[in-house]
DNA sequence: GCGACAG
DNA sequence: ATCTTGTCGC
């Protein structure tokens, strides 16, 4: 069954306190060995809706060559707010999960881990429920601040909120605005740098999240159907 | 009180 | 997140 139901009756002041008891639950343990599968995330819908189409799709290493992939669509109850993305878009993401035969090694997922006011960002969340290394990767700071960072690709700073680290700033490509990761649930501030490296080509953002992307417009606008696809 | 605010 | 054409810069 799904522990995840519990969340689509839950209301704000509620889900604040279920992310701070969550907390002591972070593992920021080092990753073992080097990932030979590495998966992205991603929750796709219409503007107004509520139905969120979700992708999971799982990339071998070291050629990030798609091996597999999970589609799920579900309505949510939870709306948008600022902090609490996990509640909107974890159920659906569970079932992606649950349908999922190939697990990754690591799953990269779109948003904030640890970056995140009580530590809670969506990928810290999941990774904690489904107990599996995971990391986020952000387009927009949530919350904290960093120094300025070089131009070149692979460079990087720690993104800081207050006096205390909770990821890292990443240029992902040369001359191009930078991505924002952070440990979600069982790997380090170094295996994110590591991790994230890895599945980064010619563009901005992982290859992970482009191709998860992608999957879940397609499920989106019914150019793919639900289900679990192996290659 | 005011401004910020993942997707 | 999604809706959209052209356009600036490496």
């Amino acid at each position: 069954m799904n522990p995840l139901e519990y969340y689509k009756t839950i209301k704000p002041v509620e889900a604040k306190k279920v992310q701070q008891q969550l907390r002591q639950k972070i593992s920021l343990e080092p990753f073992d060995g080097d990932p030979e599968y590495v998966a992205g995330a991603d929750i796709s819908f219409n503007r107004g809706s509520d139905m969120m189409h979700a992708a999971i799709i799982v990339l071998r290493l070291p050629d990030l060559q798609p091996v597999a992939h999970s589609l799920v669509s579900e309505e949510t109850p939870f709306p948008y707010i600022p902090g609490l993305l996990a509640f909107r878009e974890l159920p659906v993401l569970w079932k992606a999960w649950q349908q999922l035969q190939l697990k990754p090694d690591v799953l990269i997922m779109d948003g904030h881990g640890l970056a995140h006011p009580r530590r809670m960002g969506i990928a810290t969340h999941f990774g904690i429920e489904i107990d599996w290394p995971t990391m986020g990767c952000a387009k927009n700071i949530l919350t904290g601040s960093h120094d300025e960072l070089a131009a070149k690709k692979g460079a990087s700073v720690a993104l800081m909120d207050g006096d205390e680290q909770v990821g890292l700033t990443l240029r992902s490509r040369t001359n191009v605005n930078p991505v924002y990761i952070s440990p979600g649930h069982k790997v380090s501030f170094d295996d994110t740098y590591k991790i994230a490296m890895k599945t980064l080509t010619k563009y901005k953002l992982p290859r992970t999240t482009r191709l998860a992307h992608k999957w879940a417009n397609r499920l989106r606008r019914g150019e793919a159907e639900e289900g679990y696809v192996e290659q």
